[in-house]
RNA sequence: GGAGAGAUGGCUGAGUGGUUGAAAGCGGCACCCUGCUAAGGUGUUAUACCCCCUCCGGGGUAUCGAGGGUUCGAAUCCCUCUCUCUCCGCCA
């Protein structure tokens, strides 16, 4: 959500990035300047109302304890009258605040100045790359050499639960197990504090980082008890500190969390979804940040460095892309993708996302901090995966698998394993 | 799951219809006193929104778990819901 002053003072702007982010009507803008008015002027009326008869409801209390009855009798008259018109603007107040509430949650977050105007993924530019691209063509897919050894399996997973719900066993269990304890070891010596968190959240905290409205299909849900199954770590993270006021020394905050992710994926088949590409769960490390606005284009790269420095310490090859406006979402200012090589499948795999959300997320969970000067401020929330899991373990799969069909072990990932050099 | 008790400001805790946004204490902040430390004194200290000012600041409205109701007026009375605590049951 935005600041509504910017999108008074500065329309034009907040069209322009509708516009850059790939929507066609903007005509929205409008329609909340007009909402907000409205919204305003019966917020004005309605205070003074109130103010009116709240003045001769005390006035009342006076007469009646020095027992002028008569006199009471009469305010008690006029105000009893007021009750009606109150009561009618109030009802209008609401309506007018849900709408121009629910009219500034369809207004998107405004590009960086730093994000390349786009429109598709193809206008992402590729910031850097680390690693070479290794193309030797006897390295398997990762699920043929999986089921060879019978380290992840699909089809079980298929009886027991559904399609994208694997089964890890043995060595591959036990190397998703070091990755994840890797990933929070290493987040934690560079000062994140390790978090653990529910899996499912309530509606407040889906809504807080705008799961819902837009994004309630990608959620699983328990009807029952009103929860969502977390799409992310960043939802219950995020809303750790919901309707909370940090102290000016307490900044930044940041956390790092793992938690399996749960997502639908409705409409995804073909070979995108081949294998350990795209599950309906799957495990991640995420990164969280909560930081005083003036830092956080600084934070994004720090961010970006923490879950970069993971993918070179594995020794896996990577690029960095930085989104262009059309292809980075609703909710982010800036962000980078992080995508792993994959040599099995000739391809890049999408293993981290960083963004800036400046104060887009936490205006919605009311989440600030008081400044220098004692006044209190929205905050910036960033966040970035550090990093998913079944992404990386493939490209380890191949990247490391041997002509023997055995498993080298990345050399920071030997302490986690018992000291093994290989598996398999 | 059953029975009972409760939910008030950063915390503890008063407050059962009228100038209570809310006593008191603690904590926090500012200043004073003090050779230093300890102690002491004075003041200040919720949040959201609207309006004016737009540097400082001023006015209004709402909020005492949430939602609804009674009333001229509700932290206080009524209804519904949620959560917490104690005891019992169950249990990784």
């Amino acid at each position: 959500m935005l600041d509504i002053s910017v999108i008074k003072e500065q329309p034009e702007l907040v069209k322009t990035a509708m516009l850059n982010k790939g929507e066609t009507d903007t005509s929205l803008v409008d329609t909340l300047l007009e909402t907000d008015k409205n919204w305003r002027d019966a917020v004005k009326e309605l205070d003074s109302l109130r103010g009116e008869s709240n003045t001769k409801a005390k006035l009342i209390g006076q007469l009646m304890s020095k027992g002028q009855k008569a006199e009471a009798q009469a305010l008690i008259q006029e105000t009893g009258e007021m009750k009606g018109a109150i009561k009618g603007l109030e009802d209008k107040e609401k309506m007018l605040r849900e709408q121009r509430f629910g009219l500034m949650l369809r207004i998107p977050n405004i590009p960086h100045e730093s994000v390349p105007v786009g429109k598709t993924e193809n206008d992402n530019v590729e910031a850097f790359r680390h690693g070479e691209l290794r193309t030797d063509e006897w390295v398997k897919p990762h699920w043929e050499l999986t089921a060879e050894h019978g380290w992840i399996d699909f089809e079980r997973g298929v009886k027991v639960t559904g399609a994208g719900f694997p089964f890890y066993k043995g060595p591959a269990a036990r190397l998703q197990r070091a990755l994840i304890n890797y990933f929070i070891d290493t987040a934690t010596e560079r000062g994140y504090t390790e978090l653990m968190a529910p899996f499912m959240v309530n509606e407040d905290s889906a809504r807080g980082t705008g799961q819902i409205p837009d994004k309630e299909d990608m959620m699983y849900t328990v009807p029952r008890d009103g929860f969502f199954m977390i799409p992310t770590a960043e939802v219950p993270v995020s809303n750790f500190h919901r309707d909370e006021i940090f102290e000016l020394k307490s900044l930044p905050v940041k956390y790092v969390c793992y938690t399996p992710c749960w997502r639908r994926e409705a409409g995804s088949y073909g070979k995108d979804v081949r294998g350990l590409n795209r599950l309906h769960q799957f495990d991640k490390v995420e990164l969280v940040k909560f930081v005083k606005p003036e830092t956080s284009y600084d934070e994004l790269e720090s961010l970006r460095e923490d879950a970069e420095f993971l993918l070179r310490q594995l020794g896996l090859s990577y690029r960095r892309l930085l989104m262009c406006t059309g292809d980075m979402g609703f909710t982010q200012t800036k962000k980078y993708d992080l995508e792993v090589w994959s040599p099995g499948q000739q391809r890049w795999l999408e293993v981290s996302s960083c963004s800036n959300f400046e104060g887009f997320q936490a205006r919605r969970m009311m989440v600030r901090y008081r400044d220098e000067k004692g006044s209190i401020e929205t905050l910036h929330t960033l966040n970035g995966s550090g990093l998913a899991l079944p992404r990386v373990m493939a490209a380890i799969l191949e990247e490391y698998q041997l002509p023997s069909g055995k498993l080298r072990v990345p050399e920071v990932l030997k302490p986690y394993l018992g000291g093994a050099e290989e598996l398999g």
